[in-house]
DNA sequence: TTTCATATTTGAAACCATTACAAATTTATA
DNA sequence: TATAAATTTGTAATGGTTTCAAATATGAAA
């Protein structure tokens, strides 16, 4: 069961090792915990958002390493990247293709579970299709209460 | 007919003259030349591409001219930004909404013009949608010819 | 465990697209 | 023509990301 094995995963150490290991990359203590961090965290965080964190931890830690694992984690497919507001790029834990809103007054970005009926036949006007990025922008559902 | 004043407009000097007025813009020589670069190039150029194009008519220009005048077309929708890249911003002339395609192997983007049923209604899951982006990445119709 | 080769981490410097800013220039108006 | 306002220019600053070489940690072999 899928959805079983992700729950079991879940910020424990020994999932995230597994993780890891299974991606083929060798879990180091700053990757585990940069990976921990992701998968706690939902919010697409930035590479500042993840060192912020992760740094309370492992206060040695330099910010090269977290672009570094974050670039292996892209390459092994462990990790999305977004560049949904167009200054800095955010990273999504869930690789499965979905879409994104970026709310205009909070800043928060949501994943958006629809389908896109081209990027499943995997082709437009002829051309092949290997990625979708989906990036709504607007007002989310909490903010438009606020008024 | 819109599209018949399109034509008419697209290139000569007289019609992009009138697109910045009718938009509340000053026609100042720079901004004419940039947006008459925008007309005749359908190639979502970068900054670069642009000032190198039009540095060649008018060799005193810098390129925060050219950043000036792109930030200003932006803002009063005389042009779309798009960052499908990831490392730069390119602009569009054609406003309305519309997918967009990079070829992984010439980098060349296309347009694509289908429609998002979400973005047509508005809303998705309860959330306002006020602009949609969509970016297929993958292989254009000539690169696969070419095997 | 000790040694050695390899991989990883670190911090500083470089890079590059973009913005900020003040001085110079141009434009519009009277 | 004179004056005020807007625009352009060039340089410097900003900020996210990458490069790179030295320091450190890791893993395998002895």
């Amino acid at each position: 069961m899928v959805s079983n094995m992700k729950k079991i995963s879940e910020g424990s150490t020994v999932g995230v090792k597994n993780v890891l290991k299974s991606a083929g990359i060798k879990p180091t203590y700053e990757r585990l915990r940069i990976l921990k961090y992701l998968e706690e965290n939902n919010n697409h965080p930035t590479v500042n958002m993840i060192y912020d964190e992760v740094v309370k931890d492992i206060p040695t830690i330099s910010k090269t390493t977290v672009y570094n694992s974050l670039n292996l984690f892209v390459e092994k497919d462990l990790v999305l990247p977004l560049v949904i507001t167009g200054t800095e790029v955010r990273y999504d834990r869930n690789t499965k293709p979905h879409h994104h809103f970026l709310c205009e007054k909070c800043g928060k970005i949501y994943d958006i579970d629809i389908e896109c009926p081209y990027f499943k036949k995997g082709y437009v006007d002829g051309y092949k299709i290997k990625e979708l990025h989906g990036y709504f922008k607007g007002i989310c559902k909490e903010c438009l209460k606020i008024k």
